[in-house]
DNA sequence: ATCGAAGGTGAATAAGCCTTCATCTTAGCC
DNA sequence: GGCTAAGATGAAGGCTTATTCACCTTCGAT
């Protein structure tokens, strides 16, 4: 009996098996982790990674795809927040600290971050609108409009900037309460400026 | 007629080419420079990196360190300026943009600020007094007290945190003016909270 | 139970680097 | 000019990784 589009129960689960033996590697090692590594984590041979992704490139993206929805579940619940009456402001900055608190335990996570601020710009639009970066950009997008009306954050701030202000956050090479003052000084500093 | 310590003056020339070389490379590629190209831009030999440094982490080191007199004098301007009148948080907020500037045009000058970002700790007091990266700690460390003194900055920042906002700031992967609103954010975001 | 094909294996290949060293050059002294 | 030790050379060695592929294994339909 075949599952899914045809394809072997064994091929299906071991396919899983990478993916989370990639996962885990890459969240501590980062995107250095070896295929060797990944395979043996895996417990397959190498030589099925190749066969279930064609270079070490697609298991990563599908590796940094996973950390980008979770992303997306992140934003588009602080959008919730927002719509169901939280200040957009606020809301921005607790997106801020769990993104921060992630990155301290999943390295693939903060990878994925530097993804968004590499095609912010590109692929807001052009992406197919349900993929995970897009729904991250859109409601990022969104939360920092309503800010900015709300006059909570400068109104010269744009999706890109905060791309790359996410990005920067430092992940477990830097201290819990160095990280935490990181981000309140980034919060911080997105307030209007007071003498305009 | 030797030159300095008994070295023949072809390879005191040799040695600033390399030099030479390898900030050049380090500044644009990384630390991710070969010996290859570094050799063949110095006009030299690879054997000959070798001869004048055991190994590629002490050319590299040789490099970092020059970048770190840079950035101690940076910092020592900035600290100049506060004896001379300025006040210490506008002074901080100077060296973060002219730090930033650089981090631009020099990636080895970031690397550097990544050196910093590691050895606040341990060297400040342990590594020979006059090492850049101790003057750098010790001028930072000083404005960072002075400018706490006069209430511009917020009173819970450490030496330590201002090593990793440094450390963050983007370099030329990220537009000018991009950057130039990051560090806005950080320095606005230094200020004491408006309600302690 | 059998068989064909999908799937798995892992040694071998390939490519990129750092580093070494036997050998050749040359600066600087007589 | 000749000598010699410091200096330079760059092919070869060695290590780390990604990637391939000829050859087994096993699933699953019959």
């Amino acid at each position: 009996m075949l599952h899914d589009g045809g394809v072997r129960v064994d091929a299906q689960r071991n396919r899983a098996r990478i993916l989370e033996a990639a996962r885990a590697l890459v969240a501590e090692t980062g995107v250095d982790a070896t295929m060797e590594d990944i395979a043996r984590h895996a417990g397959v041979a190498v030589g099925t990674l190749y066969r279930h992704f064609p270079a070490k490139e697609d298991l990563v993206a599908a590796v940094v795809e996973d950390s980008l929805a979770q992303m997306a579940s992140l934003t588009e619940g602080a959008l919730a927040a927002v719509h169901a009456g939280a200040p957009p402001g606020v809301s921005l900055g607790e997106l801020f600290r769990e993104v921060a608190e992630r990155y301290a335990s999943d390295r693939a996570f903060k990878s994925a971050a530097g993804h968004l601020d590499v095609d912010v710009d590109s692929e807001i639009e052009a992406a197919a609108p349900g993929t995970a970066i897009a729904r991250s950009a859109l409601a990022i997008s969104e939360l920092l409009r309503r800010a900015q009306l709300a006059g909570e954050v400068r109104a010269d701030l744009t999706l890109a900037d905060l791309a790359v202000l996410l990005a920067a956050v430092p992940g477990a090479e830097v201290p819990r309460d160095s990280r935490a003052r990181f981000v309140d000084i980034v919060i911080a500093g997105l307030a209007p400026a007071l003498h305009p």
